[in-house]
DNA sequence: CCTCCAGTACGAAACAAGTCGAACTAGTGC
DNA sequence: GCACTAGTTCGACTTGTTTCGTACTGGAGG
């Protein structure tokens, strides 16, 4: 950043000018144990699956989902997806957007993502 | 039992006897959430894929994996393969046999199963 | 500058899971 | 019956996970 203070015309960034994504691992660091462990919670998988069925503006807001848990147990929760690789995040301003990385985990782990799409909660649910 | 001790000569059961199988989820009552979480440590991915890989004579007795735990470690950790529904258990006299249900599995929850046949312990696997 | 607001960081309490030794159970074979 | 053996059960210890309250951070808007 900085360093362009005038007299500049051609694009910098090609698109809209990203932010950065918070630390998380590379697509051959991810690890099956892992990457199923932060999958095998229920509200974890809630989330997933919501992301998965209505992405529809690319990427969401951590407090778009309507979880009625106290904020920093959503921290918790996205975190423990993000560091296992399952969500990629963004700091938009203020507020921190996810979506699933797909691509990544449809070339390490083909087709689980289509079970998580396909999952339903039990009766239970909380 | 007992109610047939002499006198008979038709056959009771079909193919040779096959002792029931330990307690266990019936296939509608797997959970992903549940199996998931049995497949997210290594130890029991490793006994799960070498199942899939090295299935000669269709189940295995427990100790013949070449697992370096205490006993007690090993029951715990098949137990919560059984109770999860990753495997099915019969006691064959003395020893408890294993195999993975396949076809329940790939039935309920299609793909998953090859993602552990692929999977490599990592390089500090103890 | 001050407030509001999304979300984090910290830390404690409650709970679940892994690890393992020691004692036990139950077939098998002599 | 006795020893052997595959595996269980119990209980203790340790480690990790979940949950959540409280305090904090840092951008946005007036």
């Amino acid at each position: 950043m900085g360093m362009r203070t005038s007299m500049v015309t051609e694009p910098d960034v090609p698109p809209a000018e990203l932010p950065p994504p918070l630390p998380e691992p590379a697509r051959e660091e991810l690890r099956l144990e892992v990457v199923l462990g932060a999958l095998s919670d229920p509200l974890r998988l809630t989330i997933v699956r919501k992301l998965l069925l209505e992405r529809e503006a690319y990427d969401h807001p951590c407090g778009w989902f309507g979880l009625d848990r106290p904020k920093s147990s959503l921290t918790h929760h996205f975190r423990a997806l993000r560091e296992a690789g399952v969500l990629r995040q963004r700091q938009y301003g203020l507020e921190r957007r996810s979506h699933v990385r797909t691509e990544d985990l449809n070339a390490r782990f083909p087709g689980l993502l289509d079970l998580v799409a396909d999952w339903e909660p039990a009766s239970d649910q909380k």
